[in-house]
DNA sequence: GTCTATATTGAGATAGAC
DNA sequence: GTCTATCTCAATATAGAC
């Protein structure tokens, strides 16, 4: 986050941008109508400026493509590097994993958001999906090593499964906004819950059972 | 599924679409390009006819979208209204309902695919997705039902649950091909594993415990 | 049901002043 | 860092023949 002029604390109408303050204008409105749904127009509108003057940010439309796609791809490979993403059981590292990139996901969204819908057609869009499937081939070795650990349940396919827990993990992207809904902490944990132990009730009578849960142990 | 003209069985070269082998074609470009990303020229490029000979069977590019995202729409919709989805216990509700999705996103796929990235720009897009969410509310209420009963493990939000439930059926479309890769079936029961059970082996000792689990019921 | 034009708008991008 | 033009091409859509 480099900050090369000083911006009053109070000062919201006309800032002149830097490129960190324009990108994050530019995606928020590249997710509101699709990258390909966005003309420059509509960004200079949305910005306050003129269409010209985003050009004296950056060479055009592609190149805030690739500087928001990279922002999110550098975080979440960031994570896969992590000590604790490549020493221990299997299946703790997968843990970790998953609750590291629910939070990067989280913190960085409108990028990663822009990210998970890059669909291929610009050399720009390619490189993006190429570096995703490194992140995404990542979290497959795990799954498979958790698998031959016997940390998984007998039956479960693990090159199916990372594509679920992947899955799952990506379609937060789909709903959840910051500013309402539960914390970060709240969402990673529901989400390892569910896919490492399930929704359902574990124990003997589905039906018959008192209405009420048993508090079994930690999360109230 | 009108016939309006003989077709022979053999012929494939130029064949004079109708409206629906026109839209297998059209939808297929729009998964491949995105919607806003596939230009007339593109499908007709793909469709090896003319731009105007499109425009014989659709009045634009929105009733395309509109056509194809319908398709999918009627098809999930009924879902939340067969018998099985209706009636007894709230999680073989919710379970029945997860594996008729995921047995409609296979059977049509790449008009689900499509209907599940619409943004919203549009009026044919806001429509969609307003009715995509009458399909989401009924899977929330099944969560939420299914919680009241008892059935689900004590911690589990409904509200979160249900988004994370649809998020990990909904993402399949992001890598499942019909032609290669595991059946429907098989797909369906990988799911429902997981959501329901969860992936983590459950009892005591992580790798000595008997491999098969217990035949609760129906389904092998 | 398809074709070859063509009309018309909107897009990304540039020139050059302030 | 921003502005007002303006260039150029690509996009949707139409006209009218076969």
């Amino acid at each position: 986050m480099p900050v090369p002029k000083e911006r009053a604390p109070g000062a919201v109408g006309r800032p002149g941008y830097d490129l960190d303050s324009l990108l994050a204008v530019v995606v928020t409105v590249f997710n509101e109508r699709g990258y390909d749904g966005t003309s420059m127009e509509d960004l200079s509108a949305r910005l306050g400026i003129s269409k010209s003057s985003i050009y004296h940010h950056v060479s055009g439309k592609a190149e805030l493509l690739r500087l928001s796609v990279d922002r999110a791809l550098d975080a979440l490979t960031a994570v896969t590097s992590e000590p604790r993403a490549t020493n221990g059981p299997a299946i703790d590292r997968l843990e970790h994993v998953i609750r590291r990139s629910v939070e990067v996901l989280v913190t960085e969204l409108p990028y990663v958001t822009l990210l998970l819908r890059v669909r291929g057609n610009t050399p720009v869009e390619r490189r993006a999906l190429a570096r995703r499937r490194e992140v995404d081939s990542h979290v497959g070795r795990l799954v498979l090593a958790a698998s031959r650990e016997g940390s998984l349940r007998p039956g479960v396919d693990p090159a199916l499964t990372s594509r679920l827990v992947f899955g799952t993990v990506n379609s937060v992207i789909e709903w959840y906004r910051p500013e309402r809904g539960p914390g970060v902490d709240t969402l990673a944990d529901a989400i390892i819950a569910m896919v490492l132990d399930g929704l359902r009730m574990p124990a003997a009578a589905p039906a018959a059972a008192p209405p009420t849960a048993p508090p079994a142990d930690g999360q109230a």
